[in-house]
DNA sequence: CTGCTACTTAAAGTTCACTTCAACTCAAGG
DNA sequence: CCTTGAGTTGAAGTGAACTTTAAGTAGCAG
């Protein structure tokens, strides 16, 4: 067994099919295929797939795991320092956003206190009126990336 | 000037005319109208206003949002009190997402160590398969609520 | 060869939190 | 009275990250 089949990898990374043919749709995963055009995986997608899902929790939208990725070499298989620089990429992200929540927290028992809510005179209600600046669609929660 | 229009609301409160109106369809503010049918807000919606804002920071969906507002009195202006229950009722919500992201920043750090991301043997790939397991739609980022 | 499960595709649907649009009315100043 | 900016509506659109559906094909055990 050299390659996965779809299933496969699906059952060992615990995303759906569906999502893995999205993903390859997107360009985050590659596969060959067998002569009856069935997907083949490498083991090596799995730790793509691996990545892809630990990017997510620290709140890394598709679009920026899409560019991680492409900076992987592309004429050998990545070692572990790659990915090591990748995740590495990502810590700071994942304390900046740990920080903003910890703030909010910090602030939120202060209020609790008060119970004011006032948007005059709490912090709380105007960090920076990030929501508001953020544009079209729904805003991603906390705004990951522009913080 | 007891009252405000939906767009000195906006203004004050740093939220779209068009979200204001989202949120009063939603059932989550509550406007009286002018004999042409123009909102008026009373106040103390700017309160609620706040609340919804500093709710959607710690990851609150409208949905259980809506459900906080209605446990509000609704035959007198909510107090400080009633505030501060409301505002209480989210810190360990947020708590748990700060917890969350701290156990995940700790094992990326030892990650970027090992450089494994095996599904097999890093506990990160897999902390419980949350985000397999959400069902249909878009993930809220990791996953608030049913944590 | 039969039957079965797993696989294939494109297209459309889903959820959340809104925004945009078109066509219109209201309120207030000059 | 006229103009202008702010307000009104319902319906449709947006973006992210997928899932679902329908109709068909592959691969393998018996």
């Amino acid at each position: 067994m050299e390659t996965l089949t779809i299933g496969e990898l699906s059952a060992r990374s615990g995303v759906a099919p569906s999502a893995l043919r999205f993903y390859e749709r997107e360009g985050l995963i590659h596969a060959s295929r067998t002569s009856g055009n069935q997907r083949r995986y490498d083991r090596a997608e799995l730790r793509r797939v691996s990545f892809i899902k630990i990017s997510q929790q620290v709140g890394v939208s598709l679009d920026e795991i899409r560019e991680a990725l492409a900076s992987l070499p592309e004429n050998r298989t990545p070692t572990r320092a790659d990915w090591s620089r990748l995740s590495a990429s990502w810590r700071f992200r994942l304390q900046e956003r740990i920080a903003v929540l910890e703030r909010l927290r910090d602030e939120l028992s202060g209020c609790i206190g008060c119970g004011c809510l006032s948007l005059q005179r709490c912090k709380l209600a105007n960090p920076g009126d990030r929501l508001a600046a953020g544009g079209t669609g729904p805003q991603r929660i906390l705004n990951p990336g522009t913080d």
